[in-house]
DNA sequence: CTCGCCGTTGCATTATCTGCAACGGCCATT
DNA sequence: AATGGCCGTTGCAGATAATGCAACGGCGAG
């Protein structure tokens, strides 16, 4: 809607691909390079780019601290991350809690396992959308509508023999567990993982995040997983329930100055 | 350098504080309501901005993809990680890695105490730059005029007793860590929290990077902690010794299209 | 020593952004 | 049920701010 600032924000993952210099971007943006410069400038004042020791520019630190301050204001995650810690100390295995927004489902937290083999996954990295045991829960939820356009519109890659192939057979899926209520992903992402994941709803009764354990084969069989469903599902009907409770739609904000 | 881009900009800070609406922002940027909400619609089509089911503005999940993807081009965070891995291993403590950017230390990396008791951190959390001992190894090792304008504008919290109190204290302990070419943080953070740490330097000799071992009070004394001071330093030695190899100024960009 | 590349700057042009005013939906109030 | 006010949204004309150009200077390579 604005040109300059559509530019300007152009740049930033064009950056993330690695770092650039002046004529790089310019050319990339489609703009003489004093344009180019204006904008790398103002991004730089504002901290979200960093222009190292070789002058070429790459993203800089205040993204993650905005990253950071935007995780710590999220009030599901305040309220689930007790239970997080409580659910990973009954069961000892990784516990993540994930959100939906835009089209991607990302993990906002995340209590590891105790168990030395331990499974990769960062906070704030998206999740694969079409395996994930919480993504599974959060899109079977959408609107029929806007479900079906993002199914439709996403890639299916095979990470294993058990990855969801195609937009009909998740669509499939997705409608088993809207019905059941909760999702597993054994081994649809890495062979050797498996995950059971329960839903966190809100007053209204819409889901809006999901949580999941996940365990590696050499740990825990897919079937002595399963059996911690119900420890699960209870963690996320507390977590439901404060939420609830406490936030519908309350606002904390406090600066009408 | 740029109004339009930088009116947009300034509203991620803004919204980092908490969801605001459009007559916030706008009145909070100081302009019409139509401008603000131009800006934000051209920040949303960016992911950088999320719009609630309340209609609220906060900040989108792009951002978290933007940051995770700097971080995981760090060049020496790859280059340190295996060793950050080994050194845990080794001493079962909580290890940090951090670089200085514009003012500012961050932690780019972190491998988790083994031992139940932990120390809260986050990746990407900007730290206390007075007292952590990463951040006395960065600043150490600025060139000094920049150094002093730094100190001089810094606060000074007291977190605890004995935390660094002024910028005299703070130059002269500088002073100290380069020469010895190694920092500590005493309970000058947290009280019951002690740290020791090494540099990490590229070919020219410049600090790049830091490192640390962070343990609580009552799983080890200080003194205890200390004694892992060699081996922080060989651990950091043998990443400064890959990174100047591998990496001196090299640019790996593939794409001259 | 010279050539060429890259980042940088001042300036005139013109495109782009801005504020205004008016509309419409929604919620709360009477 | 009707009404008033609030908030987000849109089209438009004026004015400001962004753009590309051309020229400079520093730096490294040949």
């Amino acid at each position: 809607m604005s040109q300059t600032v559509d530019r300007a924000l152009s740049i930033l993952p064009l950056l993330a691909e690695g770092p650039a210099d002046l004529g790089q971007v310019a050319e990339r943006l489609g703009v003489h390079k004093s344009t180019a410069l204006r904008l790398l400038r103002t991004l730089h004042e504002h901290g979200l780019v960093y222009r190292q020791s070789d002058q070429r520019y790459r993203l800089g630190a205040r993204l993650f601290a905005l990253a950071q301050e935007t995780m710590e204001n999220l009030d599901i995650r305040e309220i689930a991350h007790p239970h997080l810690v409580r659910l990973n100390e009954a069961c000892g295995h990784t516990v993540h809690l994930a959100v939906y927004e835009e089209g991607e489902v990302l993990y906002i937290d995340k209590v590891e396992s105790r168990y030395p083999v331990r499974m990769y996954s960062r906070i704030g990295k998206p999740v694969a959308v079409t395996v994930a045991a919480v993504a599974k829960l959060l899109l079977a939820d959408l609107p029929e509508p806007e479900r079906r356009a993002l199914t439709d519109k996403l890639d299916y890659p095979l990470y294993t023999a058990r990855s969801t192939p195609n937009a009909p057979a998740f669509l499939r899926e997705l409608e088993q567990v809207r019905e059941q209520g909760w999702a597993t992903d054994l081994g649809g992402h890495e062979e050797s993982i498996n995950c059971v994941a329960a839903p966190i709803r809100g007053a209204d009764g819409r889901v809006v995040a999901a949580m999941s354990v996940s365990a590696p084969n050499v740990v825990v069989t897919a079937e002595e997983l399963l059996t911690l469903l119900p420890q699960v599902r209870r963690s996320a009907d507390a977590i439901s329930g404060e939420y609830s409770g406490r936030t519908p739609v309350t606002d904390p904000t406090r600066d009408l100055a």
